[in-house]
DNA sequence: GCATTCGCTGGGCATAATGCACAGCGGTGC
DNA sequence: GCACCGCTGTGCATTATGCCCAGCGAATGC
């Protein structure tokens, strides 16, 4: 279930450098490569590594404003809201947290000016009752996961 | 500056199967190889692609519980504040938002009563005046960037 | 105590992809 | 008209991949 040192350490180099091959992987780790192949693929099966897909940048696209919006939903709506969320593209995720019908998304927008017609674009919905916004205005611990892998693999 | 479509192209092609090469990549989009190099290339040096790093799933480590926490913070301490939680592995991003010394962290858990401990090293610092926690119970719209590409590049 | 299972090793091999170079060619801008 | 730029299509040496195998040590089960 859990990972080891090496799953850990497996991670990290591939968070590091992650255009590496298996075969420079198993050189760096200095185990077989059978044994990086076998340590990925059981990594993939088990969930822990989804993928590695492209880590794009919303703000080199020309969207460098990003926001949190807290949005309170009307009784029974949530499953429209949602649908109607998944459908404006400056919505990069959206949960449903602990508090009366609640959810909370993250948003991006071109200018300042511009997330104003996103959110008039998110909240023009019937089962949205009202919506709080926060800007954000710097990112001081972009996303991250090695430190938890860390922590996971005693590593 | 922007990207246009068959940039689009390309990272959508990346993000579905990620584990595909540029010889690949070239037949599937009905380009020569040298362009989709090209295009590659351009990509990561413009920085609209970061990088390639495994999408590491918390829940598969054994952390399946996330929140959001907002915090106040006293004034000046913001930059003690950063440090402080860049320690903390459970807090996986941070943002300073708008409000009064706001800021505002994703956290991870291995359970409800585990994200108590959490919580208290996180606000266990002399410059976090209040915190308020909101426990994800459903991540309807997982962090998704394909529909901001089509978005950018009119495809 | 003993046999089995499992993961890691280290090697070989055919196939496939990569990095790099080159010349041709159709647009755009001046 | 001309230079520039991006895309094409090709070739080549190098390197990685996917797949196979036998051996070996440690942990597991009986």
């Amino acid at each position: 279930m859990a990972i080891d040192r090496l799953d850990g350490r497996l991670i990290e180099l591939l968070a590091q450098e992650p255009r590496i091959g298996v075969l420079e992987a198993s050189r760096r780790l200095g185990v077989a490569r059978g044994t990086v192949q076998a340590r990925l693929d059981r990594l993939q099966a088990q969930g822990v590594i989804r993928g590695f897909g492209p880590d794009v940048d919303p703000a080199a696209l020309g969207y460098p404003v990003t926001a949190f919006a807290t949005l309170e939903i009307k009784q029974g709506q949530g499953s429209d809201v949602r649908t109607h969320l998944a459908t404006v593209p400056e919505v990069l995720e959206l949960h449903t947290i602990t508090g009366h019908g609640d959810m909370l998304c993250r948003l991006v927008a071109r200018s300042n000016a511009d997330l104003q017609r996103v959110i008039d674009r998110v909240v023009g919905f019937e089962g949205i009752v009202r919506a709080s916004t926060a800007i954000v205005m710097e990112n001081a611990v972009p996303l991250r996961i090695i430190p938890l892998v860390r922590a996971a693999s005693d590593g």
